[in-house]
DNA sequence: GTCTATACAGTGATAGAC
DNA sequence: GTCTATCACTGTATAGAC
């Protein structure tokens, strides 16, 4: 038996995929402990508040890879290369559409209302990191804020979609369309 | 107290918006009866199978309002009288955003798992019928496909945008872009 | 840090009176 | 058809040994 969890790092990711396939009411006690491996006693070391302590401390890491990968690039850096950036990264995170967005699922039950708030954090600031990265690629004001929107829902749409009918490559040929229109928006460069 | 409930066909819809509300899991007989005014002994009346048959049973009611008021129009009907229509069904059901897809819902957890079927047919059928309807209005084979998942994507993505950011004015705008990129598709009638 | 034992509320489900 | 009572079980959470 190798020790494979020594701190919370460890367990945050462990845990969320748990969250991811069952969701947040469907994730039990025991069925986080038989799929990670770590027992109750380790669970409630690491997060002294139980399964909401979970959750939140997952929904930060969630936020602070998409920090990181994809809206400090869109805030910072130069337009077009952190839009392309953003979309190889997106489709590595999603796994090409076997894993889903936990933060839109939870926002579709009553869990929403436990973690309104990290829930709309994420995407209110996706959507406008991603607004204000298309206006200095010389986007128009209100069409780049239509399009930030279209595309951040058309993402969670694909994932969604792509799971229901149970067909990966439905998730990566979205993105390459929602790439594609996204590009013929943005005026050529001079 | 006045008798509101007489039949099975009564209950459906009662106990589907807690289904939508809480999620399959979240969704436990007691809060069913808190919310609907539906004892147990009524619910297990009405469903013996108990909550997989009410699940069950609403993914059929849900099935049948849209073959209905939107998938038989489309398969049946002439296609841009349809394809507006579809428009208006969608919006009149999912309350212009304040009421989520349970299907789509279901498909993001591993309850996708206990109802694959009913959830594949939903979405499978709802894409098909769109991409012949854009076909019979003169859109070419490939475009078609790809502009039915597009929309039926967009439809999810928006709903799961919308109560995220608890903002429902975000899903009717949404719908109205989704069906103006679709009208730019179909070729302007002869 | 991880394990075992345990508390006790809430779960889905059944039975029987009305 | 609806109510109440009750079932066995699983849920989250805690305590204490190691």
């Amino acid at each position: 038996m190798t020790r494979l969890v020594f701190e919370k790092a460890d367990a945050v990711p462990l845990v969320a995929e748990v969250f991811r396939e069952l969701g947040f009411e469907g994730a039990s006690l025991s069925r986080i402990t038989e799929r990670t491996g770590l027992g109750k006693g380790s669970l409630y070391h690491f997060f002294p508040g139980g399964k909401e302590e979970m959750a939140a401390a997952i929904l930060a890491d969630i936020d602070a890879w998409f920090v990181r990968h994809v809206f400090e690039p869109l805030e910072k850096g130069e337009p077009r290369a952190a839009i392309a950036q953003m979309w190889r990264s997106v489709n590595t995170y999603f796994r090409s559409g076997r894993r889903i967005c936990l933060v839109g699922a939870f926002a579709l039950d009553e869990t929403r209302d436990r973690f309104a708030a990290p829930i709309h954090r994420y995407f209110a600031r996706w959507v406008e990191a991603l607004r204000r990265a298309l206006m200095r690629a010389g986007v128009e004001g209100a069409a780049a804020g239509q399009f930030a929107e279209q595309t951040v829902a058309g993402i969670q749409g694909a994932l969604v979609l792509a799971r229901a009918l149970n067909k990966n490559a439905l998730f990566t040929r979205a993105l390459t369309r929602l790439a594609q229109r996204l590009d013929a928006g943005i005026p050529t460069q001079p």
